[in-house]
DNA sequence: CACTTTTTTGCAACCGGTTGCAAAATATGA
DNA sequence: TCATATTTTGCAACCGGTTGCAAAAAAGTG
């Protein structure tokens, strides 16, 4: 069933470099022995095994896809951005789904069988370390919603989390909330710590506001709604500034399916501007991540250690803003 | 950077062929000799290219994972899982993304050059011709969610959307609504043909009450609020049956946001279940799918194919079951 | 036309492994 | 102990390609 490339040269009556050739951009072969092998090759049905050929040039375009962000339907997103972009480019996504992972070491050992170019980390909930792995192994890496670094150790595309945080405080003590609060994803993710600690600095410059902080165990709907109605149970804080959108939703129907209104009763504020945070029903004002720039820049940074596997450690934050919707009070006047 | 059998065999002091029997799972090796082999590679931390195995023995464990549907949040979970369950048996999943592919011959073509052992095309959008030239090509496939047919040519795993309409449709009457309508996905998916035909199937016996269709162009929120918007302006009936959840709650977020409400004045009923039909702020009145028996099956299907892969097609189909939540009235009591 | 320069082609070695076969080593039996 | 059966090992060819090098062919020059 399968064509080599021995089968074409013999057809044509050519060697079998000759047949490499006309299949290699850039080789030498005139164009009557390029007219014969295609012609060969096209009678026969051929296409060259990458595979092989990846074994003498030493590139399989190749790239692995690592996540564990399997219920956070911005990846979705993520993930037609990360393939279609890739695709573009002539490389292959190899998926890996980390969510059940413990070991590292054991994704980076697969992805080294595979022979993977490149590998792109595309995670906000994975430590730092992690995309290390594969650096110290020779792997051209890109963490993609990665944490923050000043001295960043691997290239890392994202947004300034902690910047997210002040500017989430910033805008509760705009509208005059006195009790507000902070719900984070998974307490061991860098985002939510950094979320946290950007919350917490700007708040610390307003004593007179109280601001408390808790946290849900995944950056899911589910995980939100809980989250919120244990908080409901106590004395709930004036307005959240929940660790994502996904959350905020949970945490939105939370709130109204206690009977309580939003942005009436409780104020939210979410993170990321996924497509659902702008549909009428939940119409959740939110911080924009922007997250086709994060992608692209992702995959470009990926494309240019390809060519320079050396280039040095590299960290590109964008700017995020805030969507103004109907899940926050409006700003005070006064 | 790389370490190679060679290598670990000169340190070693064995042959290429020791090197490669200790890494290949029942070859005849001496514990001694395993024992020698596995302390050189571990010193130089060697593991095998699997790329360049796959030569000789004809397997890569690749699979590709082909889809269009990335504006769907059911896909993720649909990767999710496929993604968990292919890792789980030792395949690698290389996702390919068909979105804004017009040519299916290109990317059968780049899966051969990657020498993919098996091909999933996870998808309700794709025609079954799309799957046929994976086979013809002699490669191994299973459409998941793909068109039921009894004399299937391919292995297809996934519902009966006939069934699934005209469950749809009884449900409908059921209910004493005596004006509904199917508003269908993408006219061109295989599962929106089918779900309508079920659909009028059903109605068809009951002539005193007014049914009809109209289509969304893309399973998608905004495509589901567009289409519902448009048939608000005119005179809409009173029950739709929309061809997927996300659809529904677009179709849900028009009407509400029109000031109508749900069910009072306009029923809804999904189809799929996904995770966010069960959210209090939206309580979808759903048919179920089961994409984790789906999915499941699909994996365990082109597992069985990878051993034999002169296995006739075969048709798998699921059961699907009404999920009662809050969009649809109350059924009659007369 | 003969001679030099440039392009095209084939040879053969190599990429990193696997595997059939026969020789070497070890185990078994009398 | 020796002859035989069994297991372990290495050799060498192969998987499907690529590529440096030198020979062959084509093009350019006087």
């Amino acid at each position: 069933m399968i064509v080599t490339l021995k089968e074409v040269a013999e057809r044509a009556g050519v060697s079998r470099s000759a047949v490499s050739r006309t299949f290699t951009s850039g080789a030498s072969v005139s164009d009557k022995m390029r007219r014969k092998v295609e012609k060969a090759a096209r009678e026969l049905g051929y296409s060259p095994n990458a595979l092989a050929s990846s074994l003498t040039t030493g590139r399989t375009k190749l790239i692995g896809l690592v996540s564990n962000n399997f219920h956070n339907p911005i990846f979705l997103e993520v993930f037609d951005l990360f393939t279609r972009g890739l695709q573009d480019r002539g490389l292959r996504p190899l998926l890996v789904n980390l969510s059940d992972e413990t070991d590292p070491e054991q994704s980076v050992r697969m992805l080294r069988q595979y022979s993977v170019d490149g590998v792109v980390v595309a995670s906000s909930t994975l430590p730092p370390g992690f995309a290390k792995a594969f650096r110290d192994a020779g792997v051209p890496v890109v963490h993609s919603f990665g944490r923050y670094l000043s001295a960043p150790q691997v290239h890392v595309v994202g947004i300034d989390n902690v910047e997210c945080g002040r500017m989430a405080a910033r805008s509760l003590v705009a509208r005059g909330y006195d009790c507000v609060a902070f719900m984070g994803g998974p307490e061991r993710a860098t985002s939510t710590q950094d979320r946290l600690s950007g919350f917490m600095i700007e708040m610390s410059a307003h004593p007179h506001i109280h601001s408390s902080h808790s946290f849900a165990d995944a950056y899911s709907f589910d995980a939100g709604r809980r989250e919120m109605l244990r908080l409901l149970k106590d004395t709930p804080a004036q307005a959240y500034f929940c660790g994502d959108d996904v959350l905020s939703i949970g945490a939105l129907s939370a709130v109204t399916g206690s009977g309580l209104s939003v942005p009436g009763d409780i104020g939210i504020i979410g993170l990321n501007d996924m497509e659902m945070a702008r549909w009428e029903n939940i119409n959740l004002t939110t911080i924009h991540q922007p997250i086709q720039q994060i992608v692209n820049s992702s995959i470009e940074l990926m494309a240019a250690m390809l060519d320079d596997p050396d280039r040095l450690p590299e960290a590109r934050i964008f700017a995020c803003s805030i969507v103004e919707r109907g899940t926050l009070r409006p700003v005070r006047a006064d």
